[in-house]
DNA sequence: TGGTGTTGATTAAACGATTAACTATATTTG
DNA sequence: CAAATATAGTTAATCGTTTAATCAACACCA
């Protein structure tokens, strides 16, 4: 790689010194440098085609303009996407955002971290996968600025967070059902011990009982590193027990339940009610329109790089922010009459 | 952020010289330091936190481990499939990668380049939007190490590629649906100048005269901006006017005409066989399994860093890389006997 | 005794940029 | 006319690391 110019290069082309030749270039020479020896020098600094070493700026300044965004599935839909908006934040605000997949690894999460830091990023977003909690808690006493998405920690206090309500979310999903006369939903999510999916399954549950008298509400929890050998025959189970509804509880599972449904040739909503977690493009392949839960991914990303900033810029105050979802009701949750 | 520990803060802790702390960090204290000394830094280190900073390091050593990876859109599945791969193969080798999207566009794909290179990357990879050649040329020309991962520029000479054969992907679908006994195909890709796309046709074309003795070969340009609006109207052209099968150039094409199928009730592929380009998790909630052409991202990714990391090591000389797909043949280009 | 080696350390320059502090003229002002 | 004030620049320290060069103390040997 040719070397490049440096201010150096430029300062030694004009025999003047490097100083001005800094503050030429970053507009600060009103009362310091000669309008004439200025423009020579901004046009040198074309013709030499500089452009600044963003490392040597970082090191004397002590700041990247470098956000790290840890998150725990890249090849998560909902993950993609938010990064894609975090990223698209970041940039109006002139930050660089550097990535990772955690690959819900707590020890690659670790390891992702202290890359982070030793890029020396000025701040971190993060999705953290289960048993990550003494990963954050040295965060937060090294005091480096970061922010939770997504996922919540209870036990890790005093920290910023992004998020849903989730427990809210799953109980209006049995709203919407119940209004629309089904009468013995499931859920199918995954087995994990992570708050936020619990909080989804207890609103699941909490709504069952309450608003259709479910004594014992029908939850089918899968291990997800076998969820794909797993799905079919408790999908089947749910087919055979008089369940009318299933609301998958997360992106990844609908698409494999819905795969089952496919092979099966059941019909949707006729025989079996649909509601899904998260949007996605590829429901409209499907051959009923898919009722789903829309989580306000453009807002979160939003909101995560605002925070990270405000703490970034030195606000101490911790804050948590629970965002609202929406249902999108389509013909997948609608009983024919 | 509270300030973290440096070399010197261990040297003073200790009361030696920062020398010897980096020569024991980095374990360069053979026959330098006494195994005392060395162990009571290492100590230290461990007991103070210290973890190096990158940013200086690649200041003095002129070397980040840092990659840029800029693809043209990250909403594609196939880009986002990439770039994983790409960061799996990266960190293989002790590198981070750094990624922007540039959505298509030239001015943003030139501002990404520059962001990159401000962060003194050792090397890019992209895939480049069209109207990008300037910006190619002058990396070229900055003797900058880079390579080009699927799209290809025969205009800018000498670079590093990574690529399919375009041509002979689609060829093989034709032979494909002939055998299968389709007569009568069509093709419906996106207009567009991309070489790499021009291919993908003309290998469609020609294949269409050469084995079908189609005169004009049926294929459909669709603005990529108007691409959900005009996609209905095409698909219904073709319903009527005796084409068996559809060919669909890219995912996010697939997706849009597969849609129009579902709604209009097509029963694929007894009234219409189709094939994609690019494999999709989502095919699976299709009613019938899809034909596609795969691609081998891992391998492209793969080979994407090893080209550029020979370049980062010196080495002078140009290499293209054409890599071959395969059809995966399912149930939506099998006519029913 | 003086030269040679070995061991275990230190010193200081360098990477590229920023910026407080200083200097040297020229111009204004009371 | 001396003092104050602009104007137009330079110097040098600094950020955290790396690493060549140097140095001091001591052992060994002829």
């Amino acid at each position: 790689m040719r070397k490049k110019t440096s201010l150096k290069d430029i300062a030694d082309a004009l025999g003047v010194s490097i100083a001005i030749v800094s503050y030429v270039l970053n507009n600060k020479h009103e009362g310091r440098v000669s309008e004439y020896k200025a423009n020579q020098i901004k046009e040198m600094a074309k013709k030499m085609n500089y452009f600044p070493n963003q490392i040597a700026k970082s090191l004397r300044k002590d700041k990247t303009y470098t956000l790290g965004l840890i998150i725990a599935d890249i090849s998560n839909l909902f993950y993609s996407n938010i990064a894609r908006y975090i990223e698209d934040e970041s940039k109006r605000h002139n930050y660089n955002v550097i990535f990772g997949s955690a690959d819900e690894n707590a020890d690659k999460f670790k390891e992702l971290v202290h890359v982070m830091l030793s890029r020396q990023v000025d701040g971190i977003i993060l999705a953290a996968p289960k048993g990550t909690e003494a990963t954050l808690n040295y965060l937060r006493e090294q005091h480096i600025p970061f922010v939770l998405i997504d996922r919540h920690f209870p036990e890790v206090v005093n920290i910023n967070t992004i998020g849903i309500n989730n427990y809210q979310a799953s109980y209006s999903v049995v709203e919407h059902i119940t209004e629309n006369g089904f009468k013995k939903p499931a859920m199918v999510t995954l087995s994990t011990d992570l708050y936020h999916m619990k909080e989804r399954t207890l609103g699941f549950k909490h709504a069952s009982t309450e608003l259709l008298g479910m004594q014992s509400p029908e939850v089918v929890e899968i291990e997800e590193d076998i969820l794909s050998d797993e799905i079919e025959g408790q999908m089947l189970n749910l087919l055979k027990n008089g369940t009318d509804l299933i609301y998958f509880s997360t992106n990844k599972i609908a698409m494999e339940g819905l795969a089952v449904l496919v092979e099966h040739n059941v019909k949707v909503p006729k025989k079996m009610g649909i509601v899904c977690f998260d949007k996605a493009d590829a429901y409209k392949i499907f051959h009923t329109s898919i009722t789903y839960v829309e989580q306000p991914l453009r807002q979160m990303g939003h909101e995560a790089v605002e925070v990270l900033l405000s703490l970034i810029n030195g606000n101490q105050f911790a804050k948590s922010i629970v965002l609202g979802t929406h249902i999108v009701a389509q013909d997948s949750s609608k009983l024919p009459k």
